[in-house]
DNA sequence: GTCTATAAAGAGATAGAC
DNA sequence: GTCTATCTCTTTATAGAC
């Protein structure tokens, strides 16, 4: 991984847009904390919104390649949920999403971005579609509710998850696997 | 429920920035759509923040009468788990919590807000230790642990939901109350 | 590729009349 | 309680030298 100023600079903002938000982060701050005048910044992008197209671009990517990646390392449908699981979290947790700042992006570039988050929600019902067809899931409950399910029990966690808890993202992980699939009512 | 004009710039601020952020929310827009000057925002309140945090403070008032309430209103372990999700969904998805927009408020008051939001989730807890005591609830998974995906699994549906969609939310309630008490795996 | 300097627009907030 | 008018500060972005 070559660190070019480009590169540092996409790094720097995404911190800070996920910080303190996309529109409260000014190009001054960005700047400073690269060390260069916010002039500079212009040499690299020509708008402070193609900062934020540019990290919502590759986190998206970014996620969507692990998860593909581990889903597709098993063949045992339950087991490419929990495998689904594992790696959306772990990869949200680090990549953070940019997708709470989405609606700072205007017009067709929010469109496309849309578009690709979709994509990738189409993925996780298929996961899911896949493990109902192997009979492992329920399926007295469309995919598409129980793909929604699932993304809002992983997601939220970005709210308030720290990497220096008592839970690391590993743990937290399976917790969910565990709570989705078995629920938390005592069986009889 | 009488509507003064600071009730309408109350409701109106929180519309717009439940749409379009805090930050990027601008007094002219709050004016434009009271349609005032915007010199007038300034005999309710004297700061944009304070429109923040008023707005907070209801809603999480809001949110938490509503769940007392409901809660209050029964008396089995699981059904009081039960009323939890309904009317906390059914609250959150009317009165969307700001909680998305708590880093915009400065010092005090952020703690302030963030010590209530606190103090709900301890609402939260208590009912699901209520139901792990009585036995209808797992127990070899921490309280706080399934307080937070339960949490998760109800929160992240602001983002998404839309009341004109093909769920309404109290369907939507039941099957949050369905997959968490149930899970999702098909039992043997 | 980064700098100094500055433009141009937009923001929150205030003064004082009515 | 709302208005017109204006202030002051901050913002994004550009120009042009090095």
């Amino acid at each position: 991984v070559k660190t070019t100023t480009s590169q540092r600079l996409l790094d720097t903002a995404a911190k800070l847009f996920w910080k303190n938000g996309y529109t409260s982060t000014t190009t001054r701050e960005i700047a400073a904390v690269l060390g260069v005048q916010k002039a500079s910044l212009y040499h690299h992008v020509s708008r402070k919104e193609d900062l934020l197209y540019e990290i919502c671009l590759t986190s998206l990517a970014n996620i969507r390649a692990a998860v593909t990646a581990a889903v597709d390392s098993v063949e045992d449908p339950l087991d490419r949920v929990r495998c689904l699981i594992r790696s959306h979290v772990a990869a949200t947790l680090i990549d953070q999403d940019m997708l709470t700042e989405l609606r700072a992006l205007s017009g067709q570039r929010r469109d496309e971005i849309v578009a690709l988050r979709d994509a990738y929600e189409e993925l996780v019902r298929s996961v899911i579609a896949g493990a109902q067809q192997a009979g492992d899931v329920r399926d007295d409950i469309p995919v598409k509710q129980l793909s929604l399910c699932l993304l809002n029990l992983l997601n939220w966690s970005i709210f308030w998850f720290q990497p220096d808890g008592d839970l690391s993202s590993d743990q937290l992980a399976e917790v969910f696997i565990d709570v989705f699939l078995s629920g938390v009512a005592r069986k009889p």
